[in-house]
DNA sequence: CATTGTTTTGTAAGCCCTTACAATTTTAGA
DNA sequence: TCTAAAATTGTAAGGGCTTACAAAACAATG
């Protein structure tokens, strides 16, 4: 069944067709109702690839990330599927995991498959990896970054300050007294650099040293995270607040220290359902998915459309507070 | 730059230049390098749209999920994504809720893009409900559907045994003198029921009563299971071992049974981060995603080569023990 | 060297749409 | 009723690939 049968049956011509179709201007409601009876009865789906020829695109956007059984892709995965899908684009997904070459070679075939866009969920390297596929990839395609940052013509940044999220956290923990405090982190993807630096500046800023051995690099594992943190406690190096690049290694480091009956305030990263679900249930930093995902597919359509968009977009993080460590009050009354 | 340039700058006809683009046959090493030449030299790339309108296929299969964001899900998008581009896929990706009106729309929309074979992950509804869309769309495709059954022509099911899985866990916690052992559980998906079932015919098997108030639905919430099972001990409903349909349930359960002071066996579902994280951990069951996953991408593979395919596969589940429930050593020698 | 069989290459006909432009019909204004 | 303008419809030219079939080049055989 293809558009010349539609045509045939009700007799009209090929282009008439078409412009139904498309949502058509300059046709008549008596063809119009004629032909769309026709299509109905005979269940007639124009072939996406013939009309992709025509058009060059088949309103598709390609999703890059990491890894989606991760959380914290997940749900970045599903918002923007969702937000996409109800905006009439199809989703193509890529995960890469951690590798750049990796990453190069799906980005390659994505825009082999002539996507619209590509968004990056927190894909894009530091400034000094080489990121020369990006800018590459963004002469001929929109290409979005989510809590990543390519500063090239074309790209379109969208992120969470994490930075400042974690820096805050750490004033807030001196505030409240705590003078060592351990970071835990793993990959140093950009925004692995991102909360690492925030930790960084944050005890800088609050007068604090840097200590080598606070800053503590472990597997994305919960086991490994918790022997990280059982290690430190054997060894005799003290610790009087716990900070994490991702709620799993928190609970990993709450699990230790539960282990040697020890209770200190933990701060983990993401929101997840880890945090919630940890005894005691964790504060997180919640890096703004909800806002980010969809804000980024608005500004997508914007440029798609021909329109303008601010190449670069930063929302401030927020602080969910849990059982294992909350705001001082004065803090609190300046935050409402 | 189209093949007619490649075809033109090597001298030799586009025919050749197909050829050889796909894999061809018939062609002397000499001309394939000399055009080979060319197509590196000029980056050309074919475009996917042609090549789908002349092949009627551009590699790709669709993934139908309820929701990414959960990590069940994301487990099996993740390990279906990878398999599926290492043979050369493209994964279209759509998660379309719990409503079967969305279902059904979003096969609709898959079909159309015409994709060469479709993924249902968990979304076939039970037997006595409408799955007359999945009979049709098995005519025009090949389906699998994993951890669902739909007995069609045309569809492939590939299943881990849930229903086996409750039942034994049932007999299990009977052996070790459980006698009311309560059950959450949420959604009545296909394996929701599956599940459901399972804990009925386990009681049964073992000679217990079934009894109303032991099978609790709850949302698939944290605080929802935790609320449930609060409430059971508030009015004072005994039970003396709990299990659940996910780890998400389970782990609300234990909430509540802590912040009661009380321990009991606890077996979860899906065998989950969370499952690991909870303190105790979480036994819990495994659903051999990691088993099925790249089997279904294999059967499908052996399909679209024109082979044939069990056109039902059930594999049975695993039980990890942890902290909350160990089997009892005589099963454990059994098992071994 | 002629003949037959194999490889390699080229020509041209699809595949099914979109859309510029031409042709026709309708509507409106005089 | 006639003419000009507007609305509707049709014709035909792509869009870039695959592939059946015809043609040409090469190899092997007697």
């Amino acid at each position: 069944m293809t558009i010349y049968d539609v045509a045939e049956k009700s007799g009209v011509s090929i282009a008439t067709v078409s412009r139904i179709l498309n949502g058509g201007k300059n046709v008549s409601e008596k063809t119009r109702q004629k032909v769309l009876a026709v299509i109905e009865e005979e269940g007639y789906t124009p072939n996406i690839f013939a009309r992709g020829l025509g058009l060059d695109s088949i309103q598709m956007v390609g999703l890059l990330c990491t890894d989606v059984a991760d959380a914290y892709y997940a749900k970045a995965v599903s918002i923007l599927e969702n937000e996409l899908h109800q905006k009439g684009f199809d989703v193509l997904l890529y995960c890469t995991g951690n590798r750049p070459e990796d990453k190069k070679k799906s980005l390659q075939m994505l825009l082999e498959k002539r996507v619209d866009a590509v968004i990056l969920i927190g894909s894009a390297f530091r400034e000094e990896t080489d990121n020369s596929h990006l800018e590459q990839a963004a002469k001929q395609v929109p290409l979005f970054i989510i809590n990543g940052l390519a500063e090239f013509p074309g790209v379109t940044c969208v992120a969470c300050d994490e930075h400042g999220a974690v820096m805050q956290n750490v004033a807030e923990l001196y505030k409240q007294g705590r003078r060592r405090i351990l970071y835990l982190y793993d990959a140093l993807t950009y925004s692995g650099f991102q909360k690492l630096d925030g930790y960084r500046d944050g005890l800088q800023s609050c007068g604090l040293p840097w200590d080598e051995a606070l800053a503590v690099r472990v597997e994305k594992s919960l086991w490994d995270a918790k022997r990280a943190v059982f290690e430190l406690l054997e060894e005799g190096i003290a610790f009087d607040a716990v900070m994490a690049s991702e709620d799993l290694l928190a609970a990993g480091a709450q699990k230790a220290l539960q282990q040697k009956e020890i209770t200190l305030p933990i701060i983990g990263f993401n929101n997840s359902l880890i945090a919630e679900c940890a005894t005691p249930s964790l504060t997180s930093v919640d890096n703004m998915l909800d806002t980010l995902c969809p804000y980024t597919v608005g500004l997508l359509l914007r440029l798609l459309k021909g329109g303008e968009a601010p190449n670069k977009t930063v929302v401030s993080a927020k602080l969910v507070e849990r059982e294992t460590f909350q705001l001082s009050e004065d803090k609190k009354e300046e935050t409402t």
